[in-house]
DNA sequence: ACGATAGCCGTATGGACATATGGTTTTCGC
DNA sequence: GCGAAAACCATATGTCCATACGGCTATCGT
């Protein structure tokens, strides 16, 4: 046998380089020679990697996206450890991808900066697709189950209020990261955005049950 | 003097181009040349009226924002002409913003390319704060002046349900042009959005009074 | 009617890019 | 240790693009 390297740390490595470049300067950065040098690797390897330009930007999106879902998962996580109510462990995964640091902040110009352009490119749409998908899956499982424990209104359609969800966060994602230094009143746009969110969801689990999901 | 042309007529000819360019196949297809062409003009003559191509783009964005605008506009002087409740101005108004038909679909996305590539030019920056800014504004008042006339609860803080209605219509936008043809419960995506946002204004425009804008 | 000037065009130019290609180096089974 | 194959690199290639440039052409004041 030859000479072996680590497939998913090169992969990842190149990604990683993908990623600072788009947060930095934007998609158009990305250029095959840039993320090599930024990874400190040759143009060669780059292409060795990803025989297409477009397969190395798949590939950086799918992993911004699942590291966000991740996050996403992560709280859902503690929200059960610590038993808490669905209506908090819900707000804090929601929360999760509001923009409100710099960390978030560099994650959501990724985010929609690969968003623009799956609007030609199906394969980026579809990465959007699933992840949408997803989480409003959780989101509808959430609700389920604040049902059956009595946190929510039996009436509620789970799905629906699920879909309402996830266009508030991505809405107030987009006005807390374009206005973040405009006031609302006497709130910052983020404590604003925090506070929409609360209402909405105390909306939806406006019973007592205390419960974990 | 010398021959004279229809200067605003040739710009927008050439940001129709532009326009039509990007809603058929992305921003990377608005080529200076290529849009040339799908103006029936030269690339000299593009150069003439746009020194630089980010002038171009520019200048196609601005008119796409400010005809939505007017549409959302002429929606509430329809509302105002037929006396209409608030709540059903300001829905007409906000549904006009939702990509259910294919011309909305194309307006969508132009609007979302421009949108992206925003991230990394202050300018196209610009003009989507001022554009979000603008709506907030519209609504804002149209929540104080429920207020006024009853049709608003007196508690309600206007410019955070300003940021609401904006963050929710906006969301749901992404969610119908994204996932039109994905059911919610019975629902299509549309009717779902148009549900949520009823429910939503019916929140806030809780009273009784017949009052128009 | 005529020249000055804006309107308009075609092509040239130089740079950046994605990808192709040929070669060098390292490692592992034998 | 040695050969084979993968890992890796440097550079070549051809395309496409934004912009520069020089030259026609039509029109308006005189």
């Amino acid at each position: 046998m030859p000479r072996t390297a680590d497939h998913d740390a090169r992969r990842a490595q190149i990604a990683a380089a993908v990623v600072r470049l788009v947060a930095g300067d934007g998609l158009d950065a990305a250029t095959v020679a840039r993320v090599a040098a930024e990874a400190g690797v040759s143009v060669g390897l780059v292409q060795h990697y990803f025989p297409a330009k477009d397969d190395m930007l798949l590939f950086a999106y799918e992993r911004v996206m699942t590291d966000a879902g991740s996050r996403v998962a992560q709280r859902i996580a503690e929200g059960e450890a610590r038993q808490g109510t669905i209506n908090g462990v819900v707000l804090d995964s929601l929360m999760e991808l509001l923009p409100v640091d710099e960390a978030r902040r560099a994650e959501y110009r990724v985010a929609r900066a690969f968003h623009g352009r799956a609007l030609d490119n199906a394969a980026l749409t579809e990465v959007a697709r699933r992840w949408a998908e997803d989480i409003r899956r959780r989101l509808s499982v959430a609700v389920q189950n604040g049902t059956e424990c009595g946190e929510v209104d039996p009436e509620t359609d789970a799905e629906l209020a699920a879909v309402r969800m996830v266009a508030l966060v991505g809405g107030l994602a987009e006005q807390v990261y374009r206005d973040a230094d405009r006031p609302v009143g006497a709130r910052t746009m983020a404590a604003a955005a925090e506070r929409i969110l609360r209402d909405c969801l105390d909306d939806v689990f406006a019973g007592e049950c205390r419960h974990y999901m």
